[in-house]
DNA sequence: ATACGATTTTTTTTT
DNA sequence: AAAATCGTAT
């Protein structure tokens, strides 16, 4: 049983790599002797990545085939990295090498096996919004009456259902734990959530949790199939290990149940998905759970300046739940991380702009900055100051370009066409068309639900209103030209070529860039030779567009495209590294978010997030925020609470000079706030109530 | 009863 | 930007 991993490696085939001569001695031991149950605790900036990408090059090199290695990662990003590093050290791509994220293997694996579950092979992925749509239908369906009191919204009933499902408790134990102000409505929430899931299935459809769920369950009820994959992957890695739970970490030990060569790597104190049910206690535990477990740790940063790694220290240092740990530097000195304190949101803007400028003028590419914030919206300021000054960026985070209204919209046709049991699909195409709204679109898909196939839809006699009857008759030609057609860019360009063009020209000032948006979708999808592959991607993958781009109105030429500045949520910033980072409205009312605070361990989580946030810069780093917001009110903000508990001395206090200020006003709120000092309260007042403030002074 | 346009409110984080 | 709300038109 147990397999022994030296004997597999007798070839002697010279080594490519010198693999001494690139690594530290830590991370050679995890290349070298990462077989068995393994545990890396890798702090930030510490070479995880160049550890786990060594270990794959190294696997490979010694003959092991790149079919029998499944590399887990947390987002594609990180995927794409790794891969593209392996095939660097090698010179060649590792084709056949399983490598993804939990649920894009997890999808790999039951497009294999749905049938076992009662799915078919063309089964729909819902992603958030799709699930929201449905649980909408639900409600309405058992006709719940969400005026009386405050009803919660389909996203959050979804969320509920979603955690419940993630951390293996019963909605009835989350509903009663994290939301207490809604326990009373549980029985409404749980006759909801039931059908949600049953109209799920029957429309052949899972959501991002069924994929992990459903996996798990192939696993645990079909030895048969659980032998074969672990007898297939000799050697599973997982990176991030800190952000998975239970279900994912079940899989995991099911993978590896053949071979036991299990290498998780991750950071405790970079955990930041708790709200998607990730347990620190999977990392933290992970030796008892797997007995016999080599533990590595990789302490050294290679990536910040002392400074930066002090305040990253000093922060993670406040929580208590945490293994006890401190990052040394290598790097030599900079200066210290700045402090910037704004008058408004606008000055901060500007300020980051201008030092934006500046650092491009002393020689730093665009793409060595990032502007890093808690909140996709909290960006918004400063992407005005940004078109204005004609500074190109990259934006992550926010919207995707698949989750785009007229992206979806053209989606839910080609959905139809692959599964025309998708509900979901059906609801969201039926409601673009004149005179049919929700109630309508309802009717009509318990009746098309009835038909095996799209053909036998359109042959239906539908009972259709009188006032739906065009946009029926509109609706049944376009299908029935999708049926005639196979290549999926062909399918996207019959549907913006018809009917819908017009919709969207009614519909949206902005037409001509959607339409052009939907001309980049189906250049995309030529790409691609089969619908359900498209379709996967777009809903698990995304990488096309998930970055929107953002030029000067001049084009520019390929050469030049490269040089963009990031901005980023922090979350989407895990595992990446710029030389100069701003991380902006660190302020009190934004930072830690006050929503995540009303949760257990919320506030750890947010310092985490901070913590994440400090060690993505490597020289410089800047912390800004504004001291007012507020448009009719102005509201007064105190620095975020981990500015306010690092230690004195860590951090260059910057004034701005009088130009930054746009108006007189916010010039004299400076003033104010230096007299009001640290302890001010948050206040609200009138714009002209707090000018007499002033006054008085 | 239903559809739909205008208005107002509200934004956490993601596969 | 999108969702929720409200009033009017069909």
């Amino acid at each position: 049983m147990k397999e022994f991993v030296l004997q597999d490696f007798a070839s002697d085939k010279p080594f490519r790599i010198d693999y001494e001569r690139e690594l530290n001695p830590e991370q050679l031991q995890v290349v070298l002797h990462g077989d068995g149950p393994c545990l890396v605790l890798a702090g930030a900036g510490s070479g995880k990545t160049r550890a786990i990408t060594y270990r794959v090059a190294y696997l490979l090199e010694r003959g092991v085939s790149p079919e029998q290695i499944l590399l887990v990662t947390f987002t594609n990003k990180a995927s794409k990295e790794m891969l593209s590093r392996v095939e660097s050290l090698l010179g060649s791509y590792p084709t056949g090498l399983w490598g993804g994220t939990f649920h894009s293997v997890a999808n790999r694996l039951l497009r294999m096996y749905s049938t076992q579950l009662g799915y078919t092979k063309n089964f729909t992925i819902l992603d958030e919004e799709d699930a929201r749509s449905l649980i909408k239908v639900c409600i309405k369906i058992l006709n719940v009456d969400t005026g009386e009191r405050r009803f919660p919204s389909p996203g959050v009933l979804h969320a509920m259902a979603s955690y419940a499902r993630n951390s293996g408790q019963t909605l009835r134990a989350v509903v009663e734990n994290r939301y207490q102000n809604f326990y009373e409505l549980i029985g409404t929430i749980e006759q909801i959530v039931d059908l949600y899931e049953a109209r799920k299935k029957e429309a052949d459809s899972m959501d991002f949790d069924d994929l992990l769920l459903k996996l798990r369950e192939l696993l645990f009820t079909r030895d048969d199939i659980r032998q074969r994959l672990a007898e297939q992957f000799r050697y599973v890695l997982v990176d991030e290990y800190q952000d998975t739970n239970v279900v994912q970490s079940e899989i995991v030990r099911q993978f590896a149940s053949v071979h036991g060569n299990i290498l998780v790597v991750g950071d405790d104190a970079q955990s930041i998905y708790s709200f998607r049910a990730a347990q620190i206690k999977n990392i933290l535990g992970f030796p008892e759970t797997h007995p016999n477990t080599k533990t590595f740790r990789l302490t050294t940063n290679y990536r910040s300046t002392p400074e930066i790694l002090a305040v990253a220290n000093a922060t993670i240092h406040q929580n208590k739940d945490q293994f006890k740990k401190e990052l040394s530097a290598v790097r030599g000195s900079l200066d210290r991380p700045n402090l910037v304190p704004a008058g408004n949101s606008a000055q901060e803007s500007q300020f980051i702009a201008q030092r934006i400028l500046a650092l491009r003028a002393e020689g730093m590419p665009l793409s060595e900055i990032a502007v890093l914030f808690r909140a996709a919206f909290h960006s918004q300021a400063l992407e005005f100051e940004l078109m204005k000054r004609d500074i190109p960026y990259e934006y992550r985070g926010g919207m995707k370009f698949f989750e785009r209204a007229h992206i979806k919209d053209v989606i839910a046709h080609l959905r139809i066409r692959n599964n025309p049991h998708d509900e979901v699909a059906w609801m969201r195409v039926l409601s673009l068309m004149n005179g049919i709204g929700l109630v309508t679109a309802q009717k009509m898909v318990e009746q098309i639900k009835r038909a095996e196939s799209l053909d036998e839809v359109l042959s239906l006699p539908l009972k259709v209103p009188a006032r739906a009857q065009t946009g029926w008759l509109a609706l049944g030609k376009m299908l029935y030209k999708l049926s005639h057609a196979e290549m999926p860019s062909d399918l996207i360009r019959i549907v913006t070529g018809g009917d819908y063009q017009d919709y969207l020209r009614a519909e949206y000032p902005d037409f001509m860039d959607r339409l052009e948006d939907l001309e980049q979708f189906a250049i995309f999808a030529e790409g691609y030779t089969s619908l359900q592959t498209l379709l996967d991607e777009v809903s698990l993958s995304a990488d096309f567009g998930a970055v929107r781009e953002v030029d000067p109105g001049f084009s520019l030429g390929a050469a030049e495209r490269e040089d963009r500045l990031v901005l980023s949520t922090i979350h989407q910033a895990k595992g990446l590294e710029w030389d100069a980072v701003f991380v902006m409205h660190l302020c009190d009312d934004k930072f830690p978010n006050p929503r995540a605070l009303t949760e257990a361990g919320g506030l750890e989580e947010e310092r985490r997030l901070f913590y994440v946030a400090t060690t993505r810069a490597r020289k410089h780093l800047f912390f800004t925020y504004p001291i007012t917001s507020g448009y009719d009110t102005l509201q007064l903000s105190q620095p975020s609470l981990f500015l306010q508990e690092l230690p004195s001395g860590l951090l260059e206090e910057v004034r701005l000079k009088r130009s930054f200020a746009s108006t007189a006003t916010n010039d004299d709120l400076t003033i104010v706030l230096d007299h009001l000092g640290e302890r001010a309260p948050t206040v609200d007042v009138s714009r002209m109530s707090f000018l007499r403030g002033v006054e008085e002074l």
